[in-house]
DNA sequence: TGTGGCTCTTTACAAATGTTAAGAAATGTG
DNA sequence: CACATTTCTTAACATTTGTAAAGAGCCACA
C-alpha cells in the first residue's frame, strides 16, 4: 500500500544520512524524488526468501525481524525499529536472491526507495557515495561486534549483556521467543535463565 | 623492521585493489608513496588489544590471527593469509583503542601503509572512496554469513562447513586449538568432533 | 466480551559441550 | 639431532542446553 509523501517524514530521513555524512540541499535531491510511503499491515513481508532484494526502508512506525529459515525453522538473526534503515542488504549488494525474510512485527510505516537509486547517487555525487560508505562500516562494526559476543560469551551471558545494554527496545517490546533466536539459544533455554535470575535477585 | 619497497610485491597489492574497483594511474600514486614493506617474525604482533590501531597491512608472505582476549583466555575469531588486507579495521574507523590483537602464526611479510592515508585519499578520489565502500561491503557480507552460520548451525555442523568450505588453508596451516576457537568450541570438543567423523568414515 | 490461538513457563529426559587432567604426538629451537 | 615446549587426544565427570510435551497465561480478533 503506497502512500502520498509527507514532508516530516523525509526530514527525518534527510536527518538520519546527515548523522553519517553531510549533504546539500542538491545532493539530497538526488533521492528525494525516489522515496514514497509504505505501510504494511501486522505479519506482513518487507523482503522475502528467495526473492532478490531492491527496496531500502527507512522505518516511520513499527517493527521488524530478519529471519534466516532452515529445515522450516525460523531463526531471528536482527529487529529494526523507528529512524532505522532496513534492507536485505547482502541481496541488494550481491543482486542473488536473498536468504533471509524480513516481517513486520506488528503495523509498520516505512519510506521506501529502491537500492540501484542509491548505487547509481554514489556514482555521480561523492557525498553519497560516502554515506554508502559509512553505512557498510556501521554494519560491519555491528555484525563484528554482534559475532564476538557469540564467540565470547555464553547464552546466559548473551541475555545479561542484552539487559545491560542501550536495546532496551528489544526487551521490551519483541515475544520472548524472537529474543532467544537472536540470542542464539531456544525460546526454553530463555525462559530457564530468566527464572534463574529471577530466584538470584 | 623495514624494508626497501618491491615492485612485485606493489602491483599484487594492486591487483588486489582493482579487483574491488578499477583504478588510473594517478589515482594509484595517491597511495603508493606510502607504501613499504614489513617482516615479522612468529608470533610477533600487527596490533595489539588496548592500543589504537592505524595500520593497514598486504599479507606477502605467511599468515596472522585475529583474537580478543578475556580473563587471559584467548578467542581467536579470524585469520589471514597471503594476499589479503589485514587490519584492526573496528580501531582504524573508530579511533579507539583496539579490542583485539592481530599476531603472525609464522614469519610473516607484509606490504603496509597508515590508514589515515587511505581516509585522505577517500576525500581527494571518488574511486578510493569507491574502493573503502566495496572493502567495507566486502567484511559486511562476510561477517553476515559468518554470524548466520552460529546462529544457525551446531559446532559439528560448524566444522563439516568448513571442511565443505573453499577455505581450506585453514585447515592446513592453522592449529586445531585455533580452529576451534574459530568455529566457538574448545579443543577438546573439535578433537571429539574429528574423532566421531574419523570413525564413521 | 468471549473464545481461539499464540506465547511463555515448567518438567523430565536426552544429548552435547565444557572442564580438568594426564599422556601421546608433533613441532620448534638450539 | 635431541631436548623442551607446545599441541592434540583421550577419559571421566559436571554443567548446560536441546527436545518434547503439557499446562497456564495472555492477547488478538470477531
Amino acid at each position: 500500500m503506497l502512500l502520498p509523501r509527507n514532508t516530516s517524514s523525509i526530514l527525518a530521513l534527510r536527518t538520519h544520512v546527515q548523522q553519517f555524512t553531510p549533504l546539500t540541499d542538491a545532493e539530497w535531491q538526488g533521492l528525494e524524488p525516489h522515496l514514497r510511503e509504505m505501510t504494511l499491515g501486522r505479519k506482513q513481508l518487507f523482503a522475502e526468501e528467495g526473492k532478490r532484494a531492491n527496496l531500502v526502508g527507512f522505518v516511520l512506525q513499527g517493527s521488524l525481524r530478519q529471519f534466516y529459515t532452515r529445515d522450516g525453522d525460523e531463526k531471528t538473526t536482527y529487529f529494526y525499529f523507528e529512524n532505522n534503515l532496513v534492507a536485505d542488504y547482502i541481496s541488494c549488494l550481491t543482486k542473488q536472491p536473498g536468504l533471509l525474510t524480513l516481517e513486520t512485527l506488528e503495523e509498520t510505516r516505512l519510506l521506501v526507495f529502491n537500492y540501484d537509486v542509491l548505487e547509481r547517487l554514489c556514482g555521480e555525487f561523492p557525498a553519497w557515495n560516502t554515506f554508502a560508505r559509512k553505512i557498510a562500516e556501521y554494519i560491519a562494526i555491528g555484525l563484528e561486534m554482534r559475532l564476538v559476543e557469540h564467540l565470547m560469551y555464553s547464552p546466559e551471558e548473551r541475555y545479561n549483556l542484552l539487559i545491560k545494554s542501550n536495546k532496551t527496545r528489544i526487551l521490551e517490546r519483541i515475544p520472548q521467543q524472537y529474543i532467544a533466536s537472536y540470542l542464539g539459544m531456544t525460546p526454553v533455554s530463555l525462559s530457564r535463565i530468566r527464572n534463574r535470575l529471577a530466584r538470584s535477585a
